[in-house]
Formats: structure tokens, C-alpha cells, sequence
RNA sequence: GGUCUUGUAGUUCAGUUGGUUAGAACGCGCCGUUCACAUCGGCGAGGUCACAGGUUCGAGUCCUGUCAAGACCACCA
């Protein structure tokens, strides 16, 4: 193999396809234990979560990628623990939406409704129209970098997952938890079809509110009413009033009548009313209003239906039939005004009740639809999460669910669509319903053979609920659902907490008698870079293919995962991501250096003595080698404990940090310094590639492209190389590779951190005074190091010290003491080490005694701050090992006072 | 009306069970490019952790209240 000269820039243009490529097509992303194989082991164990799936025929947006980074993450990660890992991936066919979208292309195509085309054509059309876009959304999702197994892919009007939704149909209406009936349900007029009551929207808006008189029969008298409303005046049938109201009171039982219409109705008394509000009065319009409907239930009134399907008037509304609801409103307003029934009309605010889909006001109405029973679904479901089989992430969504799901009603599960699960119900011409797991021929009833399958469909959600169990081959006993089910995460957005995160526990519970998955994990939105909720109106949309386009796949992803907490919304914009750009290729570069070290490492002429800890053992460690491999360490373990608690941002954030600051900003300087050395080449080479190995394995959940790319590249070159045997986990890709695993604290560990960071604060502290006085970075100064018992500790590493703070080696002296005190120098005094620069004749020395002076003041507040404290209840009663911690402070500041206080003699 | 979240540097956000010099990114100022990386390096400025109480030896962190922003649920015509 030939040694390529890597590019400067990481390329994720050309890698990242490539890289996916290697993936898929090696079966990395197919479970390695898998249950339909002959050397299946039920032993190991399994990790799975269902993709949310998203809507077959949308396109990717921001809300994807979140949960495709959120979830890949996790995926990679349990896979590299060694689970048995699956993803499984798939889409949804979301009626309305698909439909919709259908439709709209018919018409301004072919200038066809779907009426016009009729059920059949128009179904053919549409899967047509699915076969042709539904790949798009999946291909996207494959270039977030998705390791969802394609082999296993479903779609929720597969026929595998219909006889789901057939099965779980059939189970509630034998249970009797399913019904048909008459309600009050939401009626979208502009799709014609029945909406639950999560799929209504409620806002705040601006509106009129009309007062008028209900004239009392057979009188001059009338009760005042206001309403929203006025064209439902047409389907009222009582008019209520509040029994102890004095004004009114007179008037219960009494007939009033019906403006223009002239029906007459009851005047009734009702508690509900409130006598504070509006008029007192309240006009009862059951058929469409649900608070109504429950007084109408309650007193036995009559039920009047006012509109039809499209929401114009109907033949109920005498004069008015035909016209649309709010043409009526205006039109029957017009006419009280001449017949003197109008009292006022005065602008006000209230929630207005709006389609999600469509955005048009929703109209309650009775209609004939399919509910399920869901009290007794929710509350196994309720005591699912109750008694800990299942927890949700963050755990405050808790309070949420339980809150929702205790005051829960029935579900309206019928659709007016043709997109989508057809109700399997069969009714005969003298009303016996058949419904059966299989399509029947006759009905079961009478066996008459004049049968017809209901019109409607069910709502996309019942399918959906079924996901975490249809998508593994339930209601067979596959292998996949034996060993995969209860799956592990369910891992989606808390806006979709009800509509699906809540049904699918319903359902899991119900038909399969386990919980779905055992952990829900909630992420938060995304929000634009400045915090603002993303709409289409404000223009803020941040579109994900173009993110990548400009920054590549990792650098999106990195966006996403880091500085998020679980439920909290995130910020995401160009500025971030192309942040994250810089840290990959910061890493990219870092590989390009191992690798390199690597490739023109050349054995040792003499043989090495054993000293030190690090990357492989016991061997010829300095003390940043040393040093290194204890932070990676620590790193190791707080990466553990953070995946753990599902801090995935933070654990993000100390990859980050160490990568950068750590292994970039000061091993790998040191190491430039160490590979010119025959006696430390080669440990610093290993450690170089065991450390870089090492962050690459635990940012691979994060960032998979360029971290599996760099990692190919450093595994070649440590083949060829005489450390090969560094790692015996080199023989497949990253994406398999094992994962890090945590180990406990060694004693030298800390004694080692406690010393770089001595040398780390003196060349902080002579390259903080070069750059105060001005000293050009490429001039070499001289420096005399009084150390103390730091003495051998600082003597050990002149190399570094020099090459770091820009000295002289030659010119540099470290000594437990020096016997005088060079003159002309600024002085630093970084605990108990004493620095002189000679900087005479280069700069001006006069502001030196300020400095120190200042430099001086801040040690002394530091002294007094901690006498106090120690002086304190805080001696005797927190923990002996803290104060001893604040005591030894204590002591090293007033050393460094002290020799400051020399210094100024 | 109920529930919840958020309030930390100019901006956007981290800050794990309370532990005593509060961090990052971007932005800003100064200096620097043969030596992995200008998609870079070095140095720096910038915060009374919304406010007021309380618990504690100790509070950005826990409790109570106030203010502000936002979300969800339920809603009186």
C-alpha cells in the first residue's frame, strides 16, 4: 500500500458518501446477533429503538435531523458497547397529509378532484406517487449518516403492518372497546372528515361577540344572550339561565323563541350557567358546541344538526340553507337587526379552534364515527409509567403524561379519507355488522352476501401506535419481535408526546401485554441561532441539506448533539455549524499529525529504560505522555457516567475540550518536541495513536464520518508499522470497534495531572508576560527557574518548558535555588516557583513593581478569603479532606505572597 | 384557570448528587503564517449567575415569594 499524502482540509464532500457506502453495503448497520440466523445467541443482549417514522412522501427537515442525530447517537454508541443493535427504519403514510398533497397535484395537473377520479383511481395514484417520492425522505436520512438496518425497513400500509392494524381493530371491537356512534366530534369542513381532539388547534384571537334578545312567547319580555357564534342561533333548542338568577328567574320554564326561525324552546335552568359572564344568559346549542351537548344529554332536550358536511346551512336553517356558516352569520345578524332583536355587538378575544392541518376553524358537530373506549387502556398506561417499566426522559414529562392521560376521552379514530387503513367493518342491508380478521364474503349475522365494507379509514395514528411491535412482524411470533420486543428507547420530540409516545404505550400494553420500550427519551425542539421558534412565516427556516452541503454531515450533527440538555429546545444556525466544521477538521488535522509520526517512526538506536505510565503500560513515559493518557482516562469515565444519564451534550462538550485544549493545544506540541528525541519517540508515538484512537472511538456516536475516515487511515498506518500490536481491536471498521470502557482511578493518576499543570501554569505565565511586553513570538529569551522541591519535576521537562514559552534551552537554568537574583528581570511567581526573564534591553522594565504589586494584592485577598474561611464553622464542619483541600490554597498563596514580597525588596 | 420550562459574559448556551477563583462557542481587542491545521496559534477584556427572602459551615445549584419570557393542558356563551 502506498503512503498518500492526506489532503489539508477533511473532504467530507468525497468521504462522506463513500464511508456510508462501506457501511451499508458491509452490514454494519444489520444486528450482529441476528434471531433469523442459525448462530443466533439469546444470550446476548439486545438494543433496538423504532425510528420515528416520518411521513412518506415529506421532506427532510431540521426536526429529522435532531431525531436521526439523537437516535444514531445512541445506536452507535450500544453498538460499539457490543449489544445486538437495531434500528429499524421506516416511514409513515400519514393520511391527511398524503392526501392532501395528492390532491392538490391531481388538481393543478390534471385539474381532477379525487371525486371526480373516484376511490379506486385515486388510491392507484397515490401509492404511484409514493413509489416515485417516497425514497426521498429515506436517501435523505441516509446522508445524516443514519445506521438504521435498510434490510429491515417498513412502511405503515405494508401488508405486514395492515394485518396489524386489522388484528388490533378486531381485538378492541371483540373486547367491546371499540363503538360506533353519533357524537359531538371536530369537523374539519375543508377536508370533510372527523379530527381528534389533539388534531385541533386552539388560539387566541380577536373576535366579535354578539348580544341579542330571546324574546319570551306570548310577551313583550325577552332574556339578553350573547354569542360568537350568531348563525348556531338556527340550531339552538333551550335557552338556559342560572336557577338563583333574580333577573331571570321569572323566566324558567317559559317558551322563548327562535329568531326568524320562530321555533319555540324551553327556557331551563342550569347551574352550568354563569351569572357573572356575558349576559347571564346562555343560548343551548347541542349540535355544535360540546358544553351544550352535555345540557342538552343532561335535560332531554332535542339535538339539531345546522350544517353539513362543507359547513354550509342546511335544511334546518330555513331561509338561510345553502349559505356558507359565516355568509348565514352575516345574513340571519342582518336580519335581527330589522326585526329589533340586535342589542350590540363589541369586539373579543377568545381561543379560536383551528385545524392543525388545514388551519381553518373547526366546527363541533354530531356525527356518526368509530370511538375507542380508552379509559381502561390509559390506565395501564398510567401505571406503566407509575410503577417504572417504563421511564421518560426528562423525567418532568412524567407529571405531563399523567396529567393528560388521567383526564383523557375517547378517541375518534374514523377518517373521511381514502388514504389509509380501511375500516374493517362489513355492513348487510339490514344493519349486522361483520367484523372479522380476514375480508368476509357474507355477513356473519344473516349470511346475506350483499355486504359493504365501511367508507371510512382510521386515523394514521392507530397504525402508528402500533410501530414499536407491527414493525417486527406482531401479531406473528417472529424471531425478530421474541428477541427484540419490548424494544429499548423510544426516542422522539415531547410535542408528539400525546399523539404517539402516549398511543403506543396504549397499544403495547393492550395487545401485546408489555411496555412498548422501557425508556422514552424526549429532545427538544430546534429553534433558530438566535432562540427564535423556526416558521415558515418568519422566514427563519433552517434547512439541513443546505447545512450540509456547506459544513458537511458531522458538523450538523455536532451542532445538534452538543451544549443540549434532554426536553430542552435547541439552537441551531450556519454560525454554529460551521464551528463544529472547524473542530473536525481540527481533528482531521490531528490524525494527519499521529499518522505522520506514525509513518516516519523509526526504531530506536539503543535500548530504552523503563520509566513512567502510559498508553501501553509500563514503558519510557514522560510526563505528558503520562499526563495524556491520565486525562483520557478521566475523560473515558466521565463519558461513561454522562452517556449514562443521557448527558449526551456534555459528554459531547468534554470531547470536545479535551480533544482541543488538551490533546491539540498542549500534547501535541509536546509530542513535536519528543518524537525529535530517540528515548521518547516511541513511547510518544504510541501514546499519539492510542490517545487519538481512543477520542475517535467515543466521538464516533457523535461524528461517524470523519471519525471512522481518520481512524481508517491511523489503523493502515499502524499496521505497517513496528506498533502494531498497540491495540488488538483494529481488524473492522470504527462503527464496531469496541468502546472505551471505564477504569478505575490509579494513584498516580492525580500526582501526575497536579504536575503538568505546574508546567502548564509557567508557560502560561511566561507567555502571558511575552505578550504583555510585546515580545515577539519567534524571539527565544533566556530564563532562570528557582523551583523548590519542584526542582527535578521542572528539570525533566527544560525541553518542553522551552519550546512551549518560547526560551532558549541553552539560556534556561532551573535550580532549587539560585544564589542570586538575576538583575534586570521581571520576576513571575507561579506557586512556589520563582521565574526571571532578563528582559532588559528588549522592553521597559518600568512597569514591572506595578505588576507585581498588583500580582501581590490578589495573593493577599486570596489569603484573607481563606483565613476567614478556615476560621470558620467551615474547619469544623465540612468534610476533613475539603479543608485540608483549602488549607493547602492557603499555604501556597502565601508562599507565592512571600516570594512576591522578595521580589519587591 | 392549571401545570411546566427558562432567566448565568455583547450574543447563544453548558454548569452531573450544594464545596468556596463560574466555563464554552461566536463576537470583540492586541500579537503572530516555512515547522498537523488561517477551517490555525498565542495573549487579553467581558459576569453583584433576574430580584427578594430562607435553609446551610458553605447556594449559580435546594426551598418560598416576586418579576420577565416561553410552552403545554383546560376553558364562560
Amino acid at each position: 500500500m502506498t503512503k498518500k499524502e492526506l489532503p489539508k482540509a477533511y473532504d467530507f464532500k468525497s468521504t462522506e458518501p463513500r464511508i456510508y457506502e462501506m457501511w451499508e453495503t458491509g452490514g454494519f448497520f444489520q444486528p450482529h446477533n441476528d434471531p433469523n440466523k442459525p448462530d443466533f445467541d439469546p444470550k446476548v443482549e439486545p438494543f433496538i429503538i423504532a425510528i420515528p417514522p416520518p411521513n412518506v412522501t415529506g421532506e427532510l427537515h431540521i426536526g429529522h435531523a435532531m431525531f436521526v442525530s439523537v437516535e444514531d447517537l445512541m445506536v452507535r454508541y450500544h453498538r460499539m458497547k457490543g449489544y445486538s443493535t437495531l434500528w429499524i427504519p421506516g416511514s409513515d403514510h400519514a393520511g391527511i397529509a398524503t392526501q392532501l398533497m395528492v390532491e392538490q397535484n391531481l388538481l393543478k395537473t390534471e385539474e381532477v378532484t379525487r371525486e371526480e377520479l373516484g376511490r379506486e383511481e385515486f388510491l392507484k395514484r397515490t401509492w404511484e406517487w409514493k413509489k416515485k417520492y417516497g425514497s426521498i425522505i429515506t436517501t435523505q436520512i441516509r446522508r445524516l449518516g443514519a445506521s438504521c438496518d435498510w434490510s429491515r425497513e417498513r412502511f405503515t400500509l405494508d401488508p405486514g403492518l395492515s394485518r396489524a392494524v386489522r388484528e388490533a381493530f378486531v381485538h378492541l371491537y371483540e373486547k367491546g372497546l371499540i363503538y360506533r356512534g353519533p357524537r359531538l366530534i371536530n369537523w374539519s369542513p375543508g377536508l370533510k372528515t372527523a379530527v381528534s381532539d389533539l388534531e385541533v388547534e386552539y388560539e387566541e384571537e380577536e373576535v366579535r361577540l354578539y348580544y341579542f334578545k330571546y324574546m319570551i312567547k306570548d310577551s313583550g319580555e325577552n332574556i339578553p344572550v350573547a354569542t360568537i357564534r350568531p348563525e348556531t342561533i338556527l340550531g339552538d333548542t333551550a335557552v338556559a339561565v342560572h336557577p338563583d338568577d333574580g333577573r331571570y328567574k321569572k323566566f324558567i320554564g317559559r317558551t322563548a323563541v327562535v329568531p326568524i326561525l320562530n321555533r319555540e324552546i324551553p327556557v331551563i335552568a342550569d347551574e352550568y350557567v354563569s351569572m357573572e359572564f356575558g349576559t347571564g344568559a346562555l343560548k343551548i346549542t347541542p349540535g355544535h358546541d360540546p358544553n351544550d351537548y352535555a345540557i342538552a344529554h343532561k335535560h332531554g332536550l332535542p339535538i339539531i344538526s345546522m350544517l353539513d358536511a362543507e359547513a354550509k346551512v342546511n335544511e334546518n336553517g330555513g331561509r338561510y340553507k345553502g349559505q356558507d356558516r359565516f355568509e348565514a352569520r352575516k345574513n340571519l345578524w342582518a336580519d335581527m337587526k330589522s326585526a329589533g332583536l340586535v342589542i350590540k355587538e363589541e369586539p373579543y378575544t377568545t381561543t379560536i379552534p383551528r385545524s392543525q392541518r388545514g388551519g381553518e376553524i373547526v366546527e363541533p358537530m354530531i356525527s356518526e364515527q368509530w370511538f375507542v373506549t380508552i379509559e381502561p387502556l390509559a390506565k395501564a398506561a398510567i401505571e406503566a409509567v407509575r410503577d417504572g417499566r417504563i421511564k421518560i426522559v426528562p423525567e418532568r414529562f412524567e407529571k405531563v403524561y399523567f396529567n393528560w392521560m388521567e383526564n383523557i376521552k375517547d378517541w375518534c379514530i374514523s377518517r373521511q379519507l381514502w388514504w389509509g387503513h380501511r375500516i374493517p367493518v362489513w355492513y348487510c342491508p339490514d344493519g349486522h355488522m361483520t367484523v372479522t380478521r380476514e375480508d368476509p364474503t357474507e355477513c356473519t349475522t344473516c349470511h346475506s352476501k350483499d355486504i359493504h365494507q365501511d367508507e371510512d379509514v382510521l386515523d394514521t395514528w392507530f397504525s402508528s401506535g402500533l410501530w414499536p411491535f407491527s414493525t417486527l412482524g406482531w401479531p406473528d411470533e417472529t424471531p425478530d419481535l421474541k428477541y427484540f420486543y419490548p424494544t429499548s428507547y423510544m426516542e422522539t420530540g415531547y410535542d408528539i408526546l400525546f399523539f404517539w409516545v402516549a398511543r403506543m404505550i396504549m397499544s403495547g400494553l393492550e395487545y401485546t401485554g408489555k411496555v412498548p420500550f422501557h425508556t422514552v427519551y424526549l429532545h427538544g425542539l430546534v429553534r433558530d441561532e438566535d432562540g427564535q421558534k423556526i416558521s415558515k412565516t418568519k422566514g427563519n427556516v433552517i434547512d439541513p441539506l443546505t447545512l450540509m452541503d456547506e459544513f458537511g454531515t458531522d458538523a450538523l450533527r455536532f451542532n445538534i448533539l452538543v451544549g443540549s440538555t434532554p426536553g430542552n429546545d435547541t439552537n441551531i444556525g450556519p454560525k454554529k455549524v460551521e464551528a463544529n466544521r472547524n473542530f473536525v477538521n481540527k481533528l482531521w488535522n490531528i490524525g494527519r499529525f499521529v499518522i505522520s509520526a506514525i509513518d516516519t517512526l523509526t526504531p530506536p538506536s539503543a535500548p530504552l529504560s523503563q520509566i513512567g505510565r502510559g498508553a501501553g503500560g509500563e514503558g519510557n513515559y514522560t510526563l505528558a505522555d503520562s499526563w495524556i493518557w491520565a486525562k483520557l482516562q478521566q475523560l473515558v469515565r466521565d463519558v461513561e457516567r454522562n452517556f449514562q444519564n443521557f448527558q449526551y451534550g456534555q459528554a459531547g462538550q468534554q470531547l470536545y475540550e479535551f480533544v482541543w485544549s488538551d490533546f491539540a493545544d498542549w500534547y501535541v506540541e509536546i509530542a513535536k518536541e519528543q518524537l525529535k528525541n530517540d528515548a521518547t519517540r516511541t513511547a510518544t508515538v504510541k501514546t499519539l495513536a492510542r490517545a487519538l484512537d481512543m477520542s475517535l472511538r467515543m466521538l464516533h456516536p457523535f461524528i461517524p464520518f470523519v471519525t471512522e475516515e481518520i481512524w481508517g487511515h491511523l489503523r493502515n498506518a499502524l499496521r505497517e508499522s513496528s506498533i502494531s500490536s498497540l491495540s488488538n481491536d483494529w481488524s473492522h471498521a470504527l462503527i464496531v470497534a469496541k468502546w472505551p470502557e471505564p477504569r478505575p482511578l490509579k494513584d498516580w493518576e492525580p500526582e501526575t495531572i497536579a504536575d503538568f499543570e505546574l508546567i502548564q501554569e509557567i508557560v502560561r505565565a511566561i507567555r502571558n508576560l511575552r505578550a504583555e511586553k510585546n515580545v515577539a513570538p519567534s524571539k527565544k529569551i533566556a530564563a532562570s527557574i528557582a523551583a523548590g522541591d519542584k526542582t527535578e519535576v521542572l528539570k525533566e521537562q527544560s525541553t518542553v518548558i522551552a519550546s512551549l514559552a518560547g526560551l532558549n534551552e541553552a539560556e534556561l537554568s532551573i535550580a532549587a535555588l539560585l544564589k542570586d537574583k538575576p538583575k534586570d528581570s521581571a520576576a513571575l511567581v507561579v506557586g512556589s516557583v520563582e521565574i526571571y526573564l532578563p528582559l532588559a534591553g528588549m522592553v521597559d522594565l518600568a512597569g514591572e513593581k506595578s505588576r507585581l504589586e498588583k500580582e501581590l494584592k490578589e495573593a493577599e485577598s486570596h489569603i484573607e478569603r481563606l483565613e476567614k474561611l478556615l476560621a470558620s464553622d467551615f474547619a469544623s464542619k465540612a468534610p476533613a479532606a475539603l479543608v485540608q483541600k483549602e488549607r493547602d490554597k492557603l499555604a501556597g498563596y502565601k508562599d507565592t505572597a512571600e516570594k512576591i514580597k522578595a521580589q519587591l525588596k
